[in-house]
DNA sequence: GCAGGTATTTCGGACACCGATGTATTCTGG
DNA sequence: CCAGAATACATCGGTGTCCGAAATACCTGC
């Protein structure tokens, strides 16, 4: 990445981290991590890889078995309308099934088919496999960070949107 | 979220905490706070609000002062098709100039305005005011496990990928 | 029975990406 | 000097990830 030719700044630190504030460093390394995740799995199962967001249906679904709409939207905080299309092509795909409420028929009651359990089953095979080896390359105590920091930033996740004015 | 009338498992552990792995809480830490992150941008500044991906070469360029297309693709690890679109954005829309490099006309030097400096400087105020407020609505111990937790999770994103194979 | 809510779907649109393909431009061996 | 081979980008088409507004079907209280 060398700029060959360009004065680039009086060189202040080679090494941009101290002086970089949280707020971007954070906001970076999600970036990072999230295309990193999404690019390791592709590279694990090139063929045909469940959509990262038809995944995190399945597990919910895998938990909570008949699930509505709008129960899913409300815990992965989506709007319904883009959880109604990821179940669209879901059950397109035969992952799920949609029932009809008997006792009220304008909902919905979208259920995991055998195929789905199955897809999910290796799905989390493969991507806790890769995961957890790039895991283990890291020294312990970093490991250990990772790991402590987790609910932090489940908390964290929750304090920013639920600001949300 | 009561999912009305469904057996729903023998109920194992109503808090799914313990016994998820550690690789699927950290890709729904990641999923999370990329969500909230942007939900965040868009409340504070419904108006017109810059794209992260446009947002992110802002910042390199504001450090790396001419660089050719290349060199962002590597450092932000896209691929050059994604920031060359990019910068046809940004071009339009004022935020950076395209130069053809004189020693090789191949390259094109791309330079941050006066317009794109402004802008970068504005969202970075909102962001980080909006960010750190959150980070001190967590009590000590997240915040620190959070800093403690930065520089490992780089690293983590690195193990990723490269050992993409 | 109907007005007003509620659950979902449909539609259109913005963003975030990638790979394949095309086009200059430069470099290389002979 | 000059036909490739390689390099740096740009363009295209495609997929995924989201949202809000507008329809639709259904339910409920009065």
């Amino acid at each position: 990445m060398p700029t060959p030719a360009s004065p680039d700044r009086p060189a202040t630190v080679p090494n941009a981290d101290r002086g970089t504030p949280d707020a971007r460093r954070l906001t970076d390394a999600v970036t990072r991590l999230r295309r990193a995740l999404r690019a390791s799995i592709r590279s694990d199962y090139p063929w045909e890889t469940l959509p990262m967001a038809q995944v995190e249906l399945l597990q919910v679904l895998a938990e909570h078995s008949p699930a509505r709409i709008g129960d899913l939207a409300t815990r992965q905080r989506l709007a319904t309308s883009t959880v109604s299309g990821l179940v669209g092509q879901m059950i397109t795909s035969g992952l799920v099934a949609r029932a009809t409420d008997p006792g009220d028929r304008r909902v919905s009651a979208v259920t995991l088919t055998d195929a789905g359990h199955a897809q999910l089953a290796a799905w989390t095979r493969a991507h806790e496999r890769r995961l957890d080896t790039a895991l283990t390359r890291l020294d312990t105590a970093d490991r250990a960070a990772v790991r402590a920091a987790l609910p932090a930033l489940f908390r964290l996740a929750e304090h920013l949107d639920d600001s949300e004015h």
